[in-house]
DNA sequence: AACTATTTATAAGG
DNA sequence: TCCTTATAAATAGTT
């Protein structure tokens, strides 16, 4: 953007180079900036110049909460997925989650972080209402995604059963012809039983 | 720069802060490794979306060491305008990070982060479990601060009930003695109330 | 630092 | 999420 093209690589003139480096700083503080309150985020940006001058942008919070915050982020992450890289290729990527740090450890330490042994009644009943609006929120989800589970495998039911109907029609037709003319016991009695009925039971 | 001009607020509609958010936010980190490699500076980019996901852009060296040096450079900076407080206290809240960040957030972003949404059913449950496990730890944590409460509160009752006892006797004693002998109606009669009792029934 | 020709980013809409 | 396009914004080179 501007009046030409700009190859990626270190601007060799040092006074240009300056002079770009106050523009574009500028500019991606403001887009920041922009980024922060447009998406509602929370961002840090730390820009040493080449002579070791600091320059900085946070949103919101504190530039140093921040980075506190993506310390333990990163150290979560440390622990999570550490323990097993075989395990990761075999079980996928989402399956993180089951490995290491268990989530009750986790909260573990973060009440063990806050000393609950000093936790007094108010504190603990916050507590207690955090968990039970999680609890809730993970419910939920395991709701719908039984729904969604037990209506697949209706449709799947439905569509098998179709799929059989015809099939025991085809057999029949054919036996019939196999067999001739006899005295015929009803093929389609309402002995029927849909094969999938018994593997519904188990998820209720 | 787009059909419209854009207001420099928090986007309302979900759906298209979300996108804004992916747009924007590579569009910063281009922006970022641009000014790095143009002007040959060193520079960290931090970024936690409203939910939590962490998204990072360093240039040349890890983002860690980077904080490393913006850390060093502030506490350099502490030492110089404030006494050497600052960087013991930058230190000591690197290892109490937990206490800041709640509990609802710190679930969140392990969940989260692991993208719940492939989460199937039987995770789900293993999840469900271990929070109803930790809710029950809790539950139990705050039985037993309720009843060591209720305990502590009779003991005082108990002591201040005996207190009142002797007060009253010292004051019956000298009233004895003011008044000299009289018909006397019981000071200790039935209709006493422990002044603890009211007290207590809040807790339940 | 201002200017302005250009390039680049991105908002809106599929 | 990715594509397209009209338009806003950033900025390289110039003064």
């Amino acid at each position: 953007m501007g009046r030409g093209k700009v190859q990626l690589k270190r601007i060799e003139d040092k006074s240009s180079r300056h002079v770009t480096f106050s523009k574009r700083k500028s500019g991606l503080i403001k887009k920041a900036g922009e980024l922060a309150v447009l998406c509602d985020v929370e961002l840090a940006l730390v820009i040493f110049s080449s002579r070791g001058k600091l320059y900085q942008f946070s949103s919101g919070q504190s530039l140093r909460k921040i980075l506190e915050r993506y310390l333990v982020h990163v150290e979560e992450e440390a622990v999570v997925c550490t323990s097993g890289d075989e395990a990761k290729q075999i079980h996928g990527e989402f399956m993180d989650l089951w490995k290491g740090t268990s989530l009750q450890e986790l909260v573990g330490r973060h009440i063990e972080g806050q000393n609950i042994e000093h936790l007094n009644l108010t504190q603990l009943i916050q507590l207690e209402m955090q968990l039970d609006s999680i609890l809730r929120q993970m419910r939920d989800r395991k709701t719908q995604v039984m729904m969604d589970t037990v209506a697949e495998l209706q449709e799947k039911e439905k569509q098998l059963r179709q799929d059989n109907y015809v099939l025991e029609k085809k057999i029949a037709a054919r036996m019939d012809i196999e067999n001739g003319e006899r005295a015929n016991e009803d093929p389609h009695s309402n002995s029927y039983k849909p094969p999938l009925q018994r593997g519904l039971l188990h998820l209720f």
